[in-house]
DNA sequence: ATGGTTGTTCCACAA
């Protein structure tokens, strides 16, 4: 089973490109974010016609995230627990062929000084605590999505540069620390564990593409029982450098059984 | 020190 990760920057602007990729990649489970629409306004009977089974939760503008499966979902959420006050469309969660998955969108924080940068490390808060729930059951998760995190240095182009920004900063790499010492299992690193500079994103300013100064802040997180049963995650490169292409591009995770 | 894009919406903001 085949689960990718793909901020697409808005998935109306993205559609043609995204129906590319699904042909040639052929996975089972895709986790969007930055769907940039409102529920009713996504392209659900197109991606239905292609036998794709879809878990929206949108939101006018800005973020929105979906699950695309070719299973049937179930056991959907459509929030983070832990703040029924906090609106924005960051988190979907189903159980796909017996296996949990989270879709999120965690809060870029920036600019520091703001109260953009508290909500991030609050909502990773929830977010640790909602992985505890999950760890309690005992049934294989994955949590996949943008976490807006680089987890060390080797994951920036430019660490000096972004030493301040929210992606890098101390406080936030310490909560992403608290998810791994949940027990959870960064998979890119399960496999690549000595590639520095391997990126899921490059800034469309700057000659950022092409130069290759990019971060990595797309991850799959994994369960015990799910990390058990991992095979193989890499960066698919190619649709970045596509036509009209996203500033991520898709990051996979292949699970056995 | 500067660089200088993209999408959505409205006359900026978020990334």
């Amino acid at each position: 089973m085949i689960i990718a990760t793909w901020n697409i920057n808005s998935v109306k602007a993205r559609l043609p490109l995204l129906l590319d990729w699904l042909d040639q990649a052929k996975p089972d489970v895709v986790c969007l974010q930055e769907i940039k629409c409102q529920t009713p306004d996504f392209p659900r009977l197109e991606l239905e016609a292609l036998g794709w089974h879809c878990v929206v939760q949108g939101q006018k503008s800005y973020n929105g995230v979906a699950l695309l499966s070719r299973e049937p979902a179930t056991d959907v959420i459509t929030a983070l627990p832990g703040d029924p006050s906090d609106e924005q469309a960051r988190y979907v969660q189903a159980t796909v062929s017996g296996l949990r998955i989270g879709c999120l969108y965690l809060p870029n924080g920036n600019p520091v000084g703001t109260e953009k940068y508290p909500y991030k490390l609050a909502w990773m808060d929830r977010l640790v605590t909602h992985a505890e729930q999950l760890l309690r059951a005992e049934t294989p998760f994955v949590l996949a999505g943008d976490y807006n995190i680089c987890p060390t240095d080797d994951d920036v182009y430019d660490p000096v540069a972004w030493r301040e920004d929210a992606l890098c900063r101390p406080e936030s790499r310490a909560q992403f620390r608290r998810l791994l010492n949940l027990g959870l299992t960064e998979a890119f690193r399960l496999f690549h564990p000595d590639e520095p500079h391997r990126y899921s994103f490059w800034d469309y300013q700057a000659g950022r593409w092409p130069r290759d100064q990019g971060l990595r802040i797309d991850h799959f997180l994994l369960s015990p029982q799910a990390s058990d049963r991992a095979t193989a995650c890499d960066i698919d490169k190619t649709p970045r450098g596509w036509e009209k292409a996203s500033d991520h591009t898709p990051v996979w995770c292949e699970i056995s059984g």
